[in-house]
DNA sequence: TTGAAAGCGCTAACAT
DNA sequence: ATGTTAGCGCTTTCAA
C-alpha cells in the first residue's frame, strides 16, 4: 500500500494525499476528509524510507550508553540508566521520534563502538550518556560533521561548544557535606566515584569546598578514590578503616558506593549512624530497601533524559542553535543513615 | 557524499561501487581495492534510506517492552529487562542490525502504544518482551501482516503459530519445590507472580505438581496470588502470616517477591531459613546483596535475549519459516535462605 | 486548491 | 567484470 493507492481510492493525486498527511493548509476540508477516511480504512502509513530520502530527516534519535556494559546495566544501578532511557523515550515519542539504542558490545572496543554509531546514518541526532573522557573520537566527529547531539553530564572538554544536561554536582555535594557538618560531624571522609568523569570530579570538588567553608582543612587521609559501584564502596570503606584515621561520617559518590560502605562498616561492628554517618547520591530504590534507610541527594533522573531530548530535538529542528547548558535541581533527602 | 561521488573518484560506475559495498563477487581485485580505498578516505557510508527504499529491508529490529513502565524499569527488576536488552543488542549488532527500543509511555494506553509500533514501518521484525494477555491487538496485527516477530516468554494464545524463547518454568518450579521438600519442609507455601502471564502461571503449575508428586495435597491456604514485585512479595507474605496456617517454606515467583517476603517474615521475628525457608526465581544481583543470600533458580536472561534475536533474524532472512519454540535451561542455586 | 513531474541515493536486471 | 538504466515511494517545486 502506497500513497498512490490511497490517491486513487480517494480520487485525488499523490500530492494531495501527501499534503493531507503532512498537514498542509492548502487542502479543502472536503478532500481532506475523504483522504483521511481512505487512509483510516486502509490502515495506511507512509513508507519512512521514501520520506527520509527526500526530506533528509529520519525522525529517529539515537541514545548512546557508552560506559562499559558491565557498569551500565549490571549489578548496581540499572535503575539509573533505565530511567534515563525512559525519560528520553517518553519525550522522543511526544515529538514523534523513534529511538535507536546503542549499547557497547562486550566483545568490541570503544573505538569500534563509536565507529558503528558514526557510520549509521539513520539518526537525526544523539543523546549521549557516557563518561566523556573516552569519547574524544565520538565528540570530535560529531562536532566536525555538525551532527546535533546532547550530552548527559558535563563534558570534560569543549564545555562551551556542547549542549548538555546535568545537575549542579558541586553545589549538591556541598549541601550533602554541610548536612553532615550540621549534625556535628567533623571527621568527614569521602569515597569518590570515577574521577575521569565530571560527576565524580565535581562531587569531590563540592566535598572539598564544604570542608574548607567550614574552616576545616581537607585531609587526604579522608579521601579515597573509587568508582560508582557497590564493590568499590565496600573496598574503599575498608581502606578507610585500615588507614586508622578516625572518621565519623562518609560522603559517598553515589548510593551504590554508600551501600557498599555501610556493609563494610557494619561488618566491623560500627553502627550507622551512631558511630558513623553515611550520605549517598542519586536516591535510587536501594536507598530505602535496607536498614538503615539512606540519607542521600536526590537527582531527577527521568527529567535529565527528558530535558536532554527536548534540547536535542530543538537542535535538530533548527531552534536554539547555540550550545545550551542545563543544570537541574537536586534535593537533600534526610533519612536514617545520618 | 554519495555513491556517485565515490564512483567518480575511483573512476568506475555507481554500480561497481554498489557491488563492492555489498560484497558482490563479480568485481576484480584491482577495482575493489581502488574503490575501498576511496571509501575509506572519504569515510563514506551509504544512505540507508535510499537502500531501504529499493531493498525493502531496513536492517532494524524493534524491541518492545510492553509491560507498564513502572513494572519494567522501576524499583525492583530493571536488571532483568536491562540484561534482556543487552542480549538483544549484542546479537543484533553481530548481524549488523540496529535496534529500535519501544517503551510504553506513562500517559498512553496499551492500544495507543501498540498502534504506534504498528504504524512504524522502520523495522524488519520485533522482539517482544511482554506479558501476553494484553497484546492481542499487537499479536493479531503482526500475524495478519506477516511481520516476523519473536516472543520472550510463552504466549497464552496461538502458541503453535508463534516463535518464542523461554525457560521451562514448570520444570524449574518443580525443581525448586523438590529442593524444599528434600530439606524436610512439608508446609510449603507459594507467592505467585502475575497470573495473567505464562511465567507466573507455569511456575504455579510446577509448584502444584511438585507438591502432588510428593504425595501431599495442594492446599489453597498456602497459595497467594501476587505480582512480580517486591511490594507484592511483602504483602502476600503478610497475608500468609495472617491466615495463621503453619508454613515452613515459601516458593516465591521471583527474587523480588522473595526479598519482600523475607522482609515481612524478618519483621515478625521469624528466622530465615531456620523457621522458614525461602526460594526465589531469576538469580538477580539482589539475591546476594543482603543476608541471608537467596536460594533461587537461575535463568539465562542474556541468552534469552540473544536466542530470540537470532530466531528473529532467521525469520527475517527467510531461514526457518515455521514457528520455533526454544526453552533454555535453568539451574538451582542453593544459598543461605533454604 | 489541486495536479504533473522531477528527483532524493541507492540496487538490480539487463546489456555489453 | 563493468556500465546503463529503471525504478523503490515519497516530497516539493512549478504550473494551472
Amino acid at each position: 500500500m502506497k500513497l498512490e493507492d490511497i490517491a486513487e481510492k480517494a480520487g485525488v493525486s499523490r500530492s494531495t494525499v501527501s499534503r493531507v498527511i503532512n498537514g498542509d493548509r492548502y487542502v479543502s476540508e472536503k478532500t481532506r476528509h475523504k483522504v483521511l477516511e481512505v487512509i483510516e480504512n486502509e490502515g495506511f502509513s507512509p513508507n519512512p524510507a521514501a520520506r527520509m530520502l527526500v526530506t533528509q530527516r529520519t525522525d529517529v534519535i539515537g541514545v548512546v550508553l557508552a560506559n562499559r556494559v558491565e557498569e551500565v546495566f549490571s549489578a548496581d544501578s540499572p535503575y539509573y540508566f533505565s530511567n534515563l532511557i525512559q525519560g528520553v523515550s517518553d519525550t522522543a515519542h511526544d515529538h514523534d521520534f523513534s529511538m535507536l539504542l546503542w549499547l557497547e558490545h562486550s566483545r568490541e572496543s570503544v573505538e569500534q563502538f563509536y565507529q558503528r554509531i558514526l557510520k549509521n546514518r539513520l539518526m537525526d541526532g544523539l543523546v549521549i550518556a557516557a563518561s566523556v573522557t573516552r569519547e574524544n573520537l565520538l565528540l570530535n566527529s560529531l562536532l566536525k560533521s555538525q551532527t546535533p547531539f546532547v550530552l548527559l553530564g558535563r563534558p570534560l572538554q569543549y564545555e562551551d561548544q556542547i549542549s548538555y544536561v546535568s545537575v549542579d554536582n558541586v553545589q549538591a555535594a556541598q549541601m550533602a557535606v554541610q548536612h553532615l557538618l550540621a549534625q556535628g560531624r567533623r571527621r568527614i571522609a569521602t569515597i569518590t566515584g570515577n574521577l575521569d568523569d565530571a560527576d565524580g570530579i565535581d562531587r569531590l570538588e563540592g566535598y572539598k569546598r564544604a570542608i574548607q567553608n567550614a574552616g576545616l582543612t581537607v585531609d587526604q587521609a579522608l579521601i579515597t578514590e573509587g568508582r560508582f559501584t557497590r564493590d568499590w564502596g565496600y573496598l574503599c570503606a575498608r581502606t578507610l578503616l585500615q588507614r586508622g584515621t578516625p572518621i565519623d561520617a562518609v560522603f559517598a559518590g553515589n548510593d551504590a558506593i554508600a551501600m557498599g560502605a555501610i556493609q563494610a562498616f557494619t561488618e566491623v561492628g560500627l553502627r550507622v549512624p551512631d558511630d558513623i554517618a553515611i550520605i549517598g547520591f542519586d536516591d535510587l530504590p536501594i536507598a530505602t530497601q535496607n536498614a538503615p534507610h539512606l540519607t542521600t541527594i536526590r537527582q531527577p533522573i527521568l527529567q535529565k533524559g527528558a530535558r536532554a531530548t527536548i534540547l536535542l530535538i530543538d537542535l535538530i529542528e533548527g531552534r536554539g542553535q547555540q550550545p545550551t547548558q542545563i543544570l537541574l535541581p537536586t534535593q537533600l533527602v534526610i533519612r536514617q543513615s545520618s
